[in-house]
DNA sequence: CCTCGATGAGACGTATCTGTCTCATGTGGA
DNA sequence: TCCACATGAGACAGATACGTCTCATCGAGG
């Protein structure tokens, strides 16, 4: 029986991204696994947090790369992005809120590269005139990881319908929830 | 020498809220005091989370009264809500962060109170026809309280500049990042 | 100057989690 | 059918953090 790595990972990043003191244990029952089981593949808790971190920001930088964020216009790309993210929206959510990231004063150097894709997409959106310039593209990125975030949870608690994941979350970042009569 | 709780309590949400492992005696140290003295005013662990999620509900309640949700438009009550907010956003970060808010099935009274005020407004504007409708009032609760971490976070790490606390979250929460001519 | 109270540092036993091990089970493939 | 291998359950020692304690120090107030 070959184990599911990935199901594993996604189910460990869903209980620990807010429970984040959650018992190797715990981690094992929540992926429905026996805690060997889980040590076997993880030599540890240290190893099973860097196993997230890397699958999150391969998948990030993956999603990155499918979204295209230089073809078409900054709302189009937005949407591509967004909707590529949705799946990892989870690992996302727990690389965001653990700043083991920052370990050692040393930013996890795929980090700090996709970051820097998406904080670059603002600014061309903006010099672009297609984006507003009084909020700065290093705050519309942070935005971004914390609406994702968000709306995961809201998700996985049943605030949010699963469907409407890319809807409110691209439509409160491009257009906000002011109701204007000229759109 | 008077010990300053809250400040105790300020300085723990913040580390905390983005390394929740973290040991009693790092607690202690990011507070500036010995952990003996920690344990002084907190009996323990759970203790100390306890009377995070006590101040943070109760400033959060605070903020909801001063912002006088139900005077004015809409769009001023909720500038109003923020900038009622914004002293509290690392206790906030660490309520939304931390869901031991729910723990034993009964979900924490004063927070769902101070919930449930909070996506009435929004429903409040959508009938007044101030908020979009195709964008819920759980969500745009969820992501209030996503762009209010989000945002502390970003003034922490020195990514956006603290004065801009309220331009940033506001702006993105009412009129969005899409850069309209009619605006 | 003296006293009282709070603090910081550290020691100590305890509880919990960790990481490794063994063993029985059970399933897929030869 | 039999074998190989992965898994789950549990035992086990070691490590780590917890909670409590003592003691020396410091500062405010009398």
């Amino acid at each position: 029986m070959t184990l599911d790595r990935e199901q594993v990972l996604r189910s460990a990043a869903a209980l620990l991204t807010h429970k984040s003191t959650a018992t190797m244990d715990e981690v094992a029952k929540a992926a429905g696994i026996g805690r060997a089981t889980l040590h076997r593949h993880f030599a540890g808790r240290d190893a099973l947090v860097k196993a997230l971190e890397d699958l999150g920001i391969q998948e990030f930088e993956a999603a990155l790369d499918a979204a295209r964020l230089d073809e078409g216009t900054s709302e189009e790309a937005l949407r591509r992005l967004i909707a590529a993210v949705e799946p990892s929206a989870g690992l996302l959510s727990f690389l965001v809120t653990e700043n083991q990231l920052f370990e050692g004063d040393e930013i996890n150097e795929g980090w700090s590269r996709a970051d820097a894709r998406v904080s670059a997409f603002f600014q061309r959106g903006q010099e672009r005139g297609e984006f507003r310039i009084d909020l700065t593209p290093a705050w519309l990125t942070e935005a971004v990881y914390g609406l994702v975030g968000s709306c995961a949870w809201a998700v996985q608690v049943g605030r949010v319908a699963a469907q409407d994941f890319q809807h409110m979350i691209v439509e409160l970042l491009l257009g906000g929830a002011r109701r204007s009569v000229e759109r």
